[in-house]
DNA sequence: ACTAATCTGTACCAATCGGTAAATAAATCG
DNA sequence: CGATTTATTTACCGATTGGTACAGATTAGT
């Protein structure tokens, strides 16, 4: 039987949680971005020293790859909630208000990770910047098939377009995270997502 | 009389022209963040050592304000011309158009400055944070004025807001410079344009 | 008990960071 | 001509950067 004490492999066993690591590297890497967020700073709020970092990680580059694959997973949820939304009305709301209550939720920094990680490495020679691009990207072909379904379903207008409707929305939402940053209030950026929802060539 | 060939000041002249140092200056940190460049790239790209650049810009951080006057001046000037248009729509139309021109110039980093150093500067203890929130908090104000200006003269609906109008505005514009950072073409981004103007209550 | 495997802690590395001291060079003023 | 003022050059500073060597600790397998 396994169900031993012991956890399958031999040596020493980790004096500390990798999941819970992760996250105190992803919420420093979200509030003070890639550049800004030194070895010291991570191996602080992880509780663990450098080596360990290392052996668990990699280095500085995979521990931030890895801390964008969380936050795919865990903050940006909303995203694939949205896609199963019954309309394109309520697809492209329910997208905007995550993203608002996302960078205004006061125990989040208050920006979107990738849009500020985009920024950051804008350049195309920085060794993340195609990482970042990709993310990105896949987020906007989930969205534009989803309003191409909407399209055959008749739930768009004949003359809308999913592909330009998709990059619209996160065009708002890229945008409404730099408004948070910029210190607007929820309230505002709500108000926002009502203006852009007017842009929408959406049936109601 | 004072038209000799003198500089009207004691000591030897300057050997570079701080204008076009500050040009480099601020091409460097438009293309690789504050974070991302170094004192080295800085005196390398402007041609000048590290002393003279301390005696002419400060240091790094003041030398960086000086980047964000200029680019103020020298860059966004589409967004005070386009104040001057006659008509709510036309102003709105010419401040997109503006943004997605600037960010897409092969001559320029795509990206807006303004946005990417509000990510980079997103924790309001950093040092920069609200220098950078001012500078935006200007831009919408003197959108809203001009807005409000538009409703006093019947340009705009009675229920529109002007000051939700400014900062949606802000905030397409902020996505679009994000958007050009991941890689989207001009065209798409003029299409994004094209869809956020129907979310404006404007006549026309 | 002994060996192999893995993790932890300390202590360190070369490289780079932002910033400056001090000597020299080039201009103006008297 | 000095004397004064400002800029340039070289060489350097302490601090911090990302990353690692190595010895000791803790486990499993035999």
């Amino acid at each position: 039987m396994e169900t031993k004490k012991s956890h399958g492999v031999q040596g020493r066993p980790r004096a500390f949680n990798v999941d819970i690591a992760l996250e105190q590297a992803l919420l420093l890497f979200w509030r003070k971005g890639y550049l800004g967020t030194s070895l010291t700073d991570l191996t602080e709020a992880m509780g663990i020293n450098r080596p360990s970092l290392y052996a668990a990680f990699g280095n500085k580059e995979t521990l931030f790859r890895k801390a964008l694959d969380r936050y795919r997973d865990q903050r940006t949820t909303y995203v694939r909630d949205a896609l199963e939304e019954p309309t394109a009305r309520r697809v492209i709301e329910r997208i905007m208000q995550g993203v608002v209550e996302l960078v205004t939720n006061p125990n989040n920094p208050s920006s979107c990770l990738v849009a500020q990680s985009l920024l950051t490495f804008a350049d195309p020679d920085d060794p993340l910047h195609q990482e970042l691009v990709e993310r990105r990207a896949a987020d906007e072909l989930a969205i534009r098939d989803r309003f191409e379904r909407a399209a055959s379903e008749g739930d768009l207008p004949p003359d809308a377009d999913p592909a330009d409707l998709a990059r619209f929305v996160l065009t708002v939402n890229s945008g409404l995270s730099v408004q948070a940053a910029g210190g607007a209030s929820r309230t505002e950026l709500l108000q926002v997502v009502q203006t852009a929802l007017q842009a929408c060539p959406i049936l109601d």
